[in-house]
DNA sequence: TTGATCAAGTCAATCGTATGACTAACCATC
DNA sequence: GATGGTTAGTCATACGATTGACTTGATCAA
């Protein structure tokens, strides 16, 4: 089996260096103040630098019952909006000293109970879940003092994302620019996401006194393809001048269902994507969206997760992101009909 | 600190269950056979099950020595295709009861130092690196036993791309159509993938009579915006009729560029990618692109380096992918000039 | 000289699981 | 009734690092 041909462990380190094992702990670890001098620390070092030497995180972990590990769980990782979160999550983590395994919970039909199993097991100290449904927070809620979720249902999350102020300048946007039949187009996952956007959206129409028109939501899933029923759907409808995305790459459903319904955009049909990818800035026209500020949040995602950990019962602040319109050129004013 | 209300062990079952800790161990690895009566096992399970206990995974692969975690580098997370690449390997990894720590090479500079770390430290069992640099190799070297690189430098890699058949097909495609001045637009990174296609490519030329007219490489980067002033430059040669991209997004920036420059993809200009991503049938027109099975290189990669684990010694046969180039819209014959 | 203080290390128990060595009970066989 | 074999389980040690308790020798004050 293993041919491991030699397992440097702090003992062969000791041996080497001709002191006890002990002292090499605690030089590794560094907590040699006052007990080590520094000659023999630097000799230590020297010795396992030489060898080789990395203390085995396991035995690590097991004695002192601090674990290092985090878990990322993110709808779709093959979307650049994951992708940006999980870089900067990552990195957040590697600050902290911890690493990161990644978690796509669409590839993963078991991906709750999965987490839960790594928790318990002692293979993580905790997991950060973006968009969990609301099918999943109920199981969640076996581990919830090593969870943080991201844009979860129940609005005391400690990380979330300000959807109302976000969709309210969407619409205003829109809405100032005279469109009055304003369509929909989301994702439909995570159900919770999509459907406090929608809700949202749907609310606000109704305080501007404009008429909800058509909404489609695709399957289960993020990917293009399923969208593009719906994107040419309402893209036949003349009726509808605007279309609001839950998500950029729906965006670049509609283009494509525009030019085939013979829609020009922003000039025959405005169109606002949700998330601001770098997709945005490569279509054509580039597209005006909402953008979320990623790095911010995986960040506090990643810190907060940490304290909660430290100390369940200290009450950390929530933080909400504020999220930016960037309005580019694939909105205007609907054509006089 | 840690207010673990009850840390649940095989020592807590087995009290719970009136047996020994041994045969809770027994048990819960499965290694009852001959040594535990079936009575007894289904009722310590069912003690276990309902005390929620689940083997500390720590504790586990420190007496073992068997670890359970790979890490998976790849250079760029927020690229699909490098999501794509994730998510099959995680699905193989978990297949076999392993966890995948996702590393972004680029958004960590001492990544090799990491994973080398990571291995000596016994926190992961080896590492599937996508495209490393000939910088990198030298440096995995040191834990080679523990690596695997998929498109790697020297052609012994144990899972590989037909590169050479793939652009074959690309630019006998394109001189197949009549266009004898074709770019090429490089994203540079990691720089061996990209010397290696370029390099056959400009051979290829060569072999087919063609002149080499113009080549641009972006900065060290996939980005899109990055390799825009390439884009735009290539566009404005008109006797360049055809562009090869390293990489859809590339071609994405091609497609604006080409607008810009007011040519029409492709009755005025032909572009080609590489990776086939989603992008690629989202685009307008359609994307003609060499498309490389992700899900078949993951797994292949994922088992092969869990052989190698198993015995370095066993030389494992190599995989090599073949690319299929998917022939859609963005390539046709150059305009007569 | 005696004791106190301190710096520099070592000792040994511990984390939770896995597992080879051992035991106890039971049955069958000669 | 001694021997052997099988079944069902327990015992005790080891994995490698951490850390509180302890030792040793030196320095210093009275």
């Amino acid at each position: 089996m293993k041919t491991g041909p030699s397992p440097i462990t702090s003992n062969s380190v000791a041996k080497a260096a001709g002191v006890s094992q002990s002292t090499v702990s605690l030089v590794m670890s560094g907590k040699s103040a006052g007990r080590v001098s520094d000659n023999t620390r630097d000799h230590v070092m020297a010795v396992a630098d030489k060898l080789g030497y990395r203390p085995n995180a396991t035995a690590r972990m097991l004695r002192t019952g601090v674990l290092n590990i985090l878990a990322l769980a993110v709808p779709n990782v093959k979307q650049p909006f994951f992708g940006e979160i999980f870089v900067a999550a990552e990195k957040a983590a590697r600050q902290a000293d911890h690493a990161v395994v990644l978690i796509d919970t669409q590839n993963d039909p078991k991906w709750v109970e999965r987490i839960i199993d790594m928790v318990r097991g002692r293979m993580i100290a905790g997991s950060i879940v973006y968009a969990s449904d609301s099918d999943d927070e109920p199981r969640l809620a076996e581990i919830a003092d090593q969870v943080l979720v991201i844009e979860g249902q129940n609005s005391g999350s400690l990380v979330d994302i300000n959807v109302e102020s976000g969709v309210d300048a969407v619409v205003e946007h829109l809405a100032g620019l005279g469109h009055t039949g304003i369509g929909y187009l989301s994702a439909d996952y995570p159900k919770v996401t999509f459907q406090r956007r929608f809700d949202y959206f749907r609310k606000k129409l109704r305080d501007l006194g404009l008429e909800f028109r058509n909404a489609w939501h695709s399957g289960a899933t993020f990917e293009i393809e399923a969208s593009t029923p719906g994107a040419e759907k309402l893209a036949r409808q003349r009726e509808i001048t605007a279309i609001v995305c839950d998500d950029d790459l729906l965006a670049a459903g509609v283009y494509r269902a525009a030019r085939k319904a013979g829609r020009a955009i922003p000039d025959n049909l405005s169109v606002v994507g949700f998330n601001d990818i770098e997709l945005a800035r490569v279509l054509s026209p580039e597209l005006t969206t909402l953008a979320i500020p990623t790095e911010r949040i995986a960040q506090e995602a990643v810190h907060k997760l940490l304290e909660k950990l430290e100390d369940p019962a200290r009450a950390s602040s929530s933080y909400e992101a504020e999220l930016t319109l960037k309005i580019r050129f694939s909105t205007a004013r609907p054509a006089k009909g």
